[in-house]
Order: C-alpha cells, then structure tokens, then sequence
RNA sequence: GGGCGCAUAGCUCAGUUGGUUAGAGCGCCUCGCUUACACCGAGGAGGUCAGGGGUUCGAGUCCCUUUGCGCCCA
C-alpha cells in the first residue's frame, strides 16, 4: 500500500510550475481531434476561443489576469466535456507602443529612427521583440493558460502579415478603401494619424476668450462695426474662413453675406448663416476654422469654405499665419491674443472647463487636421455587422452592450487605417513618379501596373495595428488559405475581452469576419468588466495602486488569484481587487489540500472490498444528494455564463457541506471499520473527485495536484476499481454531469437538516452557558420519528455528547428536573446542566423562542389565509404550509418545557 | 446634449424567468492548538436591500419617479 505523507498546507510555490511543465509537455493543451492529424474526425464539436492578443512588448497586468481566467474557465470546461477545444495564443505587434520603446533607446544611444534609416531601424525593432516579446507569454503561462502555444501567432509574422495584404488588396479592389485629404486626428508628437478611438476627452480648466471680428466697412457705411466672438482656440483665427451665425438671430442677420477681416492677418472671410450655431453660447456668433475643428469642417463642406493649415505636422504655425509661422501653438495663441489686446480686438476672457482630446498613449493634447491618409469606407460592413447581432447569429453577454454596440455602430465614421510609423504592416500600394497612377497588388510589383514604369515608389505609412487585429480570428487559424484549421476552427466559438475594447477590436473583427470569410467570427462575445482596487479606484501608477499579479501570484498562488478574478465577479461589470480576498482563496486552496489529505488518508485506511452488503448511512445519502443538484446548478450557470456564482457555489460545497460536515461524520464512520469503512471511503472518493473535477477550470494547479495524488492513492488501494477509467491527468478527465433525481433526496435532505438542527441547537447551548468543549455531556432527546436514535452515535460526536449517557425516547411522559430544555424542529432535547440553570433565564430564554415561533405562526396563518393560497402554485403553498406545521410543533414542544 | 449602468451587513461584493427567516469573504465579539487543515474549528453580533409611488397573492428582483455616484458616446 503506497504510503502517503503529503505536507501540511498546499505549497503552490513548489507545485505551479511542475504541473504547468507537465501539462504543456504532455501536449494536453492541443486539441485532442486535430484535423492536421491522422484518424481526424471532422464530426466532433469544436470549441475555439482566439486570445485577445496582447501587446508583444507588454507586461502582465491584472487585465491580463482577468482574461486568461475566464478564458482559461471557459477552455477548461469545454474540454473536459469532449469538445475538441483549441485556445490559440498571440501577441500584436502594437505599431505605436513598440516603435516609442526602440525609438526610446535610441534617444539613450543619441541617435533617432530617422538618422538610422528604416531598415535598420526595423531591424532593431524586430531584435528588440525577439528579446521581449517572450516575456508576455511566459507571464500568461505562470496563470496557468493551457492555450496551445504550437500554434501561436504574432501579427506580423508572415502567415499573418499575408492575410493583412489580402484584406487590404481585396478592400482596394473592391473600392472600400480609399485615400484623400480629410480632418483626421493628429498626434504632433508621435507625428502620426490616429483613429477616433484612439482620442480621449478630458475635462480640464480653460478660457473662453471673447474678440471682435470687425466688418470690412461697405462703401460709405459706418466704420468699427464687428461681430463679437467667443473662442477656446484663439490660435486658430488664424485658419479662420467665414464667421457664422444663426440665420435667425436678429442680432447678426443683417451681416450675413458681408465680410469680416481676420485679426492681424486682414484676410477677409464671409459671414454666413447656418443653424448649426448655438443662439445663447457665447457671443452667438462661431468662426469657422475648417482646417482644425471637426465641426467646422462639416460646416465648411456644407457652405463650400476654404479650408486652410494653419498647424504643420509638428504643431507649428505655418505661411497661413503669416508673422505668426514657425511659433508653436501654444506660444502663437499667446502672442497673437497680446498683439489683438494691442489692437484694441479683445473683449474679455472668462473661466471655462474645456474638453480636451488628449492621446490614448502619452496623453499630448491631439490636434484635428487636414491630411492625406487611407480610409475603409466603413457603412456598408457597420450594417452587416449590425445586422449580425440583432438577427441573433452573434450573441453579446451581458446584453446590454448590445445597445452599446448598435449606439457606436449606427454612428460610426469611415475608419482611418494609415498610420506614419514604420513598425507595422507597410500599406501595399506604389505611387508612379511617371503616370501618377497606383498599383495595389498581392506580390510587390517592380513596374507601374498602368504605364509599365519602374519609377515607382511604395507608400511609406503602415497601417493601423487593429486592422490586423481584426483578421485575427480568421488570419491565426491559416487564412487566407483555406487551411485544415480554417476549415474545422472557424468560426470560432467566443470572443472574450474587457468591455473596453468592444470598439476597436470586437466589432471591427465582427466586420472583418463578415467582409472577408463571410461568416461571424464567433457566435458569443463575452466582455468583463475592468479591474480596479479595493476601493473600487482605477489603478493607476501615478496613484501607486496597482496591483501586480505577478506579485500577488508569487505571495498567494495562482489559484487564489484566479479564484478571486472568476469569483464574486459578474459579466461586464467593473470588480476590486483586494489582497484579503486573494488571502481567504489562497486559504480556500488550503481547505481543499487538506480534505484532500484526509480522503487520501481515509482510502489507504480501509480494507478490502468486504462481503457484507450495507446501506448507505444517512449522511452518504445526504451528501451525494447535494453533491447531484451542485452538478446540475453549475451546469446552468455556467450555461448562462454565471461563472462567479458557479464558482461561489462550489466554494460553498466543498467547505461548508463536505468540509465541515461529512468529514466530521465520516471520521465516525470511518472509526466502525470493516464495510462501513469501506463505504464511507468510497463516498469519500466519489464525491471530492466529482469535487475537484467542477473546481478544475477555476483552480487548476492544487485541483490536478491533489487528484494526483488522489489517483495514486486509490491505485493501490481496495478502492483501485474506482479509478480504473480515469485519465492521466485531472485536465483531460470528464466534466460531471448530474444524475436525475430518483426521488429519495428530498427526504434525506429534510432529515439530514433536522439532525443538523439539532448539534447546532447544543452547541449554541454549549457556547452560550461556556461548557468545556472537552465535557462529554448526558442528554435526553425526544424524536418520534427515530431519527436521533439512528442518527444518535454522530450527532454526539459532533455535539459532544457522551454516547453512553444518551437517553433517546419518542415521548416524555414527564419534564425532567433541573435541567436545560431546547427544541430543535421537532425534536425536544434535554441536558442536566443543573449548575448552569437560572430558572428565570431559562424561562425567559424559552420564552423568547416561543415567541419567534409563534410569530412565524402568525405570519404563516395570515398568509395562508389570503389570496396567496389560491393564486400561488400549489408546491410555493405547500411549503408554507409544511413550514406552519413545523413552526406549530415546535411551538407545542417549548409550550410543554415551560408548563 | 444623447445613451448605459450602479446604490444590499462596518468594508468589498453575490443575489438572472418575482416565491424559505436576504447571503459570502474580510473585519468585530466569545470559546477552543479535538489524531485533514490555526492558511483551522465551534458559537455570536450586525441589514426598514438609497427615498417615494405603482403592478402583483407575493418585489432586493418588474414599472414610474426623486436623490447621489460611475462609465461610454457626441
């Protein structure tokens, strides 16, 4: 017999990494039905979930943790259910982040992308993520992902990359991709295009300057007449080309059509009317700078404006403001609202909270401008896309981001995919310096495809990294080649990923899913909710709250970590973090070593399979009774995706129901020896193993550690048939599915309460009157169902009891003296603590229980006396109706203690 | 300005077709190192489920409204 000594408290740090090894290394995290293999079976269900890839460069956060948790849940419990499940693992490549670190470094090394040349410069570029690139994924593996990392991807490795050209070339051809000037946002900074989602709006302290636009004077009118203005951006009058107004404000009407003189500049502009313009903000009266205001630019269009630059790439002044060129814009609206003061222009300024587009990344302030970049003309894929989820092809969970979704997609604007960088995926069009025309094509081409010319340069701009991205279902599985894996994997089965990105990532691989494969991408779009502390406060470094899962891996385990994200977490809404709870899982993870233990223990005690046929003891019935509808409730919830509740539930199981109560009954058990023994060990088994199998996806580490264990244990044990048909490892063993109802549980449930009822009645007693735990007491106990007698060995075991001393009768023809009286349901219960009674306590105390009996009585009458009995199902009435009588026995009991 | 969400025990949160005496973890109080576990066990205190109105036999749960927060989009 193996003889087992397993340590004292789960050592997670010893295990992790072993088990993870071992997994990886056993090739388990492959789909077990892999069409690339011999003997495939292309009828067996597929589950697939392509990861959110991270940036290549990233370090894990909690968001990463929250990802792989659920991710890994959701790819756990598919497989263990015989889908042939594939989790495929990637990074992006992150175009804007990895280009600022290596043109960091090359700052630190004095020199810049630009002296370096682009070749070279992607070279570094490439070496730096082959050096870093790793370390994401390596940190997405301590969490314990059982993704299949032979199949990962990065964006811009070459299978991928294919699909980026074919996407584009395919757009280009069809005609929903173009190139022109238009506003777009720039980032004078990073000196690049951004997309509008890449544009944050921050509330922040400014002015409201208020100027005079002067009319020029009509021939022989009056002279200094002006319009007053009101503007945040004074820099910009520079770039103004028509001051507006609304066609019906009185006060303005009869300018409209007449011109007014740019400040300092004298370049006239016309006024003109649109109702567009707000009558009670400011003055009423908006100049119109097309060139650096989204608004104006629409207003522009409308009445056909010039559209003027005044910003360069770098923010700077250009010719258009005249002496003001070459001076930032900052340091231009200063000086130029000096110069106007001087002029006699300015009004007055006033305090006024403006909204400032800052970028996503680095937090510069972004400046609308006019410029050539390449569009995906996004309306007819915004409608499919639309149409893909309100017809119910793709599911969004929770629902409400479904209105979120439609909101952003019915008001959605062409995409801007250019980028000025270098690092990324270069756009695959060639300008000819002879023709002027473009060739687009698959293969780069080394002569104009219109004139036949070899005086053609490739466009220098990338695209933006999300267009990749968006292929990423498809593009990681082999497309555009209709791969074994294309075929079999897609379309995958859930997109799961932070609320947060819904816009730039779910809903345009939505789009690119139906563009290019003509299928959605996946049927389920599961978000979570973002990460924050334990005061429910952003993490933010500059707050110092952060929390690092590696640390808090290191510190408590990783099942604690993952059991804190999973759990007490509901879809889509936003959950802190806080270090306790990691501590009471870490200890949770603790519990289930040391049941664990004690089963190992109870198995290699029991003997041989005895002859002797038994029945089942109350409590084997009682917990395999729980154990069945804990099986069927996670089953629904995780078919609903209540993953927290499901988690919470199992939680709750395991340490309150078979921790706290079976075991300490199948201590007694165990102690009969012989058959019952036997018995109770395989209760034992059946039960923690079904227990470990539900826990699998959420605690994966101490589950596989312990049914290891577990396995070997009972391998060479009398229980050895029980494991026959179990698999290698805990990963790959079959989901447990509930068994019907055979219509014995109820009872047994009941019963097991009324006797649960009871040790709890005692030992309040005991606590409240501070008897010696180590005190075995006598006690009378009153039950004329006969279960205590039945019952009566363990309920003195766990209410400490003396077994010998135990007078169990089905009535009471008189009140014993002197001593302590409880009613525990229907059972009256008896103990001689003479020493502890007060008789006015004692009356008082059952008095106060009468009372809450009688007046769950009342409650119950009146209930049952109204409509509720009629209109209620009859099984609601029912127990109400079993409930008054119970309420009405032990009300009866107490009555006759105090009589 | 438009849209979405939240308000439940001291703290952080569960509570999904409306149906027990509204739950958990942490914290707090009392006891206990009992041969799986002190990363533990036993017992206990603590909530008019933000306010008001409505639907219903029945509302933390559905509807309306007020207040206070938060997020997204413009």
């Amino acid at each position: 017999m193996a003889e087992y000594t397993l340590p004292k408290a789960y050592d997670f740090k010893e295990t992790e990494k072993r088990i993870y090894q071992m997994w990886e290394s056993g090739g388990y995290f492959q789909p077990h039905n892999d069409p690339n293999k011999p003997g495939f079976d292309p009828s067996i269900k597929t589950f697939v979930i392509t990861i959110p890839p991270p940036n290549v460069t990233g370090e894990l956060h909690t968001g990463h943790a929250m990802f792989v948790s659920i991710e890994d849940l959701m790819i756990r419990y598919h497989r263990m259910k015989g889908y042939s499940t594939l989790w495929v693992p990637g990074t992006d490549h992150a175009g804007i982040a990895t280009q600022l670190m290596v043109e960091r470094k090359l700052l630190r090394e004095g020199t810049s992308r630009e002296e370096v040349g682009r070749e070279e410069f992607l070279r570094q570029t490439w070496d730096w993520k082959n050096r870093y690139g790793g370390m994401i994924t390596s940190q997405i593996r301590r969490l314990g992902a059982s993704c299949d990392w032979t199949r990962e991807r990065f964006t811009m490795d070459e299978g991928l990359s294919k699909a980026v050209r074919e996407a584009f070339v395919r757009l280009y051809e069809a005609g929903k991709i173009y190139r022109g000037p238009r506003l777009i946002n720039w980032s004078p900074g990073l000196k690049t295009a951004v997309s509008d989602l890449e544009v944050e709006y921050s509330e922040e302290p400014g002015t409201l300057y208020y100027f005079k636009y002067m009319l020029k004077p009509l021939d022989g009118g009056p002279q200094g007449e002006f319009i007053p203005v009101a503007t945040t951006r004074p820099e910009t009058i520079l770039g103004d080309t028509a001051v507006a107004v609304h066609p019906e404000d009185e006060r303005y009407q009869k300018f409209i059509g007449r011109s007014v003189l740019v400040p300092m500049l004298g370049r006239e502009i016309p006024v003109i009317a649109d109702e567009y313009v707000t009558r009670d903000f400011g003055t009423g009266a908006l100049k119109i700078t097309p060139g650096h205001d989204p608004n104006d630019y629409e207003i522009g269009q409308r009445h056909g404006l010039q559209v003027l630059s005044m910003l360069d790439r770098a923010a700077k002044v250009t010719e258009v403001g005249g002496p003001y060129a070459g001076l930032d814009r900052f340091d231009c609206r200063k000086k130029l609202w000096a110069d106007m003061q001087a002029a006699g222009l300015v009004i007055k300024e006033e305090a006024y909270t403006l909204n400032v587009p800052r970028s996503q990344r680095g937090g510069e302030i972004i400046e609308p401008m006019i410029s050539t970049q390449w569009f995906v003309r996004i309306q007819e894929q915004a409608d499919k896309g639309l149409q893909a989820v309100k017809s119910g092809a793709i599911r969004i969970v929770p629902e409400h981001f479904e209105k979120v979704y439609f909101n952003w997609l019915e008001n959605i604007n062409d995409w801007c995919i250019s980028r000025q960088l270098w690092w990324g995926h270069r756009i695959p069009v060639w300008y000819c310096a002879d023709c002027g025309k473009e060739t687009c094509t698959r293969a780069d081409p080394s002569a104009c495809a219109h004139c036949g010319s070899t005086h053609i340069e490739q466009d220098p701009d990338v695209l933006d990294t999300w267009f990749s991205s968006g292929l990423w279902p498809f593009s990681t599985l082999g497309w555009p080649e209709q791969t074994p894996d294309l075929k079999y994997f897609y379309p995958t089965s859930y997109m799961e990923t932070g609320y947060d990105i819904l816009f730039f990532w779910v809903a345009r691989m939505i789009m690119s899913g139906l563009e290019f494969t003509e299928e959605p991408p996946f049927h389920t779009v599961y978000l979570h909710g973002l990460i924050r502390d334990e005061h429910g406060q952003k993490m933010s470094k500059t707050k110092g709250n952060v929390i690092d899962p590696l640390t808090v891996m290191d510190e408590l385990g990783t099942d604690a970590l993952r059991f804190t994200l999973l759990v007490g977490s509901t879809p889509g809404k936003d959950s802190n973090l806080s270090l306790k709870k990691v501590e009471s899982n870490r200890n949770f993870a603790n519990k289930l070593w040391n049941a664990g233990r004690f089963v190992i223990n109870a198995i290699a005690a029991c003997e041989n399979t005895p002859s002797e046929k038994i029945e089942w003891t109350l409590a084997d019935s009682w917990i395999w009774a729980r154990l069945q509808t804990l099986t069927g409730d996670v089953e629904r919830l995780f078919q609903t995706f209540q993953y927290g509740q499901a988690g919470q539930m199992i939680y709750d199981f395991v340490w309150s129901d078979f921790a706290d109560w079976y075991l300490e009954i199948a201590k007694n058990q165990m102690a009969e020896g012989g058959a019952r023994a036997h018995l109770t060990a395989d209760t034992l088994l059946r039960v923690f193993d079904a227990s470990l199998r539900l826990l699998h996806p959420f605690t994966p580490f101490v589950t596989e550690e312990i049914w290891g264990h577990l396995r070997q244990a009972t391998l060479g044990s009398a229980l050895a048939e029980r494991v026959q048909d179990w698999p290698q490892v805990l990963m790959m063993a079959r989901w447990p599915e509930a068994n019907p109802a055979e219509g014995w549980e109820a009872a047994k449930i009941a019963s097991f309460a009324q006797v649960q009822e009871v040790v709890r009645a005692i030992r309040n007693l005991r606590a409240e009157k501070n008897v010696k735990p180590g005190l075995r007491l006598a006690a009378t106990l009153v039950d004329a169902s006969g279960l205590v007698k039945q019952e009566a060995r363990f309920i003195a075991a766990l209410a400490g009891l003396d077994e010998a001393r135990l007078d169990i009768r089905a009535a009471l023809d008189a009140k014993p003296e002197g001593q302590i009286a409880l009613v525990a349901g229907s059972v009256e219960i008896y103990l001689p603590l003479a020493d502890f009674v007060d008789p006015v306590e004692e009356q008082a105390r059952l008095a106060k229980d009468l009372q809450e009996a009688e007046s769950h009585i009342a409650r119950l009458e009146k209930l049952l006396s109204s409509d509720f009995a009629n209109k209620a199902p009859a099984p609601v009435v029912q127990k109400e109706r079993d409930k008054l009588a119970g309420y009405k026995e032990t009300a009866e009991k107490i009555k006759a203690q105090l009589g």
